[in-house]
DNA sequence: AATGTATATCGACTTTTCCCGATATGCCAA
DNA sequence: TTGGCATATCGGGAAAAGTCGATATACATT
């Protein structure tokens, strides 16, 4: 885990929120249909319409935090579902609490 | 705390460094005339020496890293020592395990 | 095979960050 | 009060990040 990699995936708004909405999908992504939450996620239109930025600016940041170890993705048909990586965090916390 | 700002002033090697060497001051900073570590910290100047980059840069980089609230600065005479605030990374801690 | 939909990648432009040297400010000593 | 340090601030040039629209890729449906 680079730490100048993850502090400075974190160092957005948009992705902070992004990390927020996913840790609850069921409330923040009511309209995603066949959800499957709890195995795949939320997939990249979903966050995009929330965010309102463009779909490229979304699809960059989620390999941003892809890239950081702190959400997954996985790939069903056309979608790519995206969630937390909740060892990332854990790491991310350890990091701060032992190493910084 | 403002997050982005945390995250922002954490994304930079030489800050982390710097956030490192001010952890063990007396191990780091052995020729820091009069040291008086538990009280006060370090001394700008003894940090760039350390660091390799310019006086104006670190100047600069403490600051970023006090407006976070990682660090805290004291005046004595015409030195400014910078230490760690032990509060804001408990702060912080917290916001990793809480709010993220 | 052709079309439609979801996502990724590319190229471009703007804003921010990284650093520097030069200058200003504040404090101390002669 | 003049000169000398330590630090802060300013102005700037290069590199990186933010963000977009356009295009490419990959899969699904007809």
């Amino acid at each position: 885990m680079d730490q100048v990699e993850v502090f400075k995936a974190l160092s957005n708004k948009t992705r902070l929120q992004i990390l927020n909405w996913l840790k609850s999908p069921a409330t923040h992504f009511p309209d995603q249909p066949n959800a499957d939450f709890e195995n795949v996620g939320v997939c990249v239109g979903q966050i995009q319409i929330k965010s309102g930025l463009s779909q490229s600016t979304i699809s960059e940041y989620l390999s941003i935090l892809q890239r950081a170890e702190l959400i997954n993705s996985t790939r069903v048909g056309q979608w790519t579902y995206y969630k937390r990586n909740e060892e990332g965090f854990a790491e991310l916390g350890k990091l701060i609490n032992q190493e910084l």
